[in-house]
DNA sequence: TCCGATTACTTTAAGCTTCAATCATTCGTG
DNA sequence: CACGAATGATTGAAGCTTAAAGTAATCGGA
């Protein structure tokens, strides 16, 4: 698993953790808090689609892509959408099949293709959710006040910019 | 990462609400756009650190708790400094020790406890993780300057805030 | 001393997630 | 038309994660 030890250049360990030597110190601290403010908050929406609602976070997600695309989406597309692997969202389309929260077809032009759509049951369950998760979110974010909030709504998109341009630039 | 040509969608969450009727839709964007930065950076990372390193970023993450401890940690320590459940730290440091990366101990004072502690080879490995975690989190918010980092930073920390004062209201 | 409560950890079952390999279908090009 | 490449989906192996139940050790009184 791990690569060979090659016992590499004189890097030891304490000063590399203890005392930063460049100013990356700084990044790494925002990088630290922007997780522990998503993870807090994830947390506690996972917590309470359970507990309210029996179902987890990323079929939620799902239910929300079909949602709002109106009509079907293929699995492909979902797994576009929501930025996780392909079969991922094949064993999500399962289990949410089983629960009768959406139904599969096959596409008649490409037989490849399967197509989800939900359910009546499925419409009428994820609206429950959904307006709950906006109460969550609301309640959650609410002690920011206004001009604060979209002072980070603005920054967080330059953040993403600069996550963006440095992944383009290396891909790997 | 580039979505097909077709559709008038966009790819990530953040674009998932096109109309949303009530007020809260403010939040709501922010914490859509505060979930795909936060996203993209921890994709990268994972991404890097398995193609670099042959490991993950939970392993990673136990380890640098070690290595900031600078002594020992029991595995309950180690589950809540990671706000993860203790049955996971047991898989985590059963994977880590089978690998030479820790060692584990049990403490003379409460047979209950194991302390766990980095192997010389462990806390070499981290290093070179460590190292190279740092400058990937330097290159991809590189791209924001000092200033917004700061402004970031602190309303980070308010929105932390927020979010805790909220959680401690209403803990279910 | 003893016994119930608490604490530390492990185990189990279920689900989420990825990557790599595979199968089926469709597409493009000669 | 034929055939290799590309696309859509599924499967399998491995790991991460949690909640809930279980085991072992310690603690705090009665």
């Amino acid at each position: 698993m791990s690569p060979p030890d090659d016992m590499t250049a004189g890097v030891d360990a304490e000063t590399a953790l203890a005392n930063m030597p460049d100013g990356h110190k700084d990044e790494l601290r925002l990088w630290l808090r922007l997780l522990t403010c998503t993870n807090l908050i994830q947390a506690a929406i996972r917590r309470r689609l359970r507990q309210d609602f029996g179902t987890t976070l990323p079929r939620f997600d799902l239910l929300a892509q079909l949602e709002r695309a109106g009509g079907g989406l293929t699995l492909g597309e979902i797994s576009r959408r929501m930025m996780v692997s392909n079969g991922n969202v094949t064993g999500l389309a399962a289990r949410l099949e089983a629960e009768g929260l959406i139904e599969r077809r096959t596409s008649a032009a490409d037989r490849r293709a399967q197509t989800l759509r939900l359910t009546p049951r499925g419409r009428r369950e994820f609206a429950r959710q959904s307006a709950a998760h906006e109460a969550w979110i609301a309640e959650l974010l609410g002690g920011l006040s206004a001009p604060d909030r979209a002072a980070l709504h603005r920054l967080l998109g330059r953040a993403k910019g600069s996550v963006q341009a440095s992944l383009q630039e290396l891909p790997e």
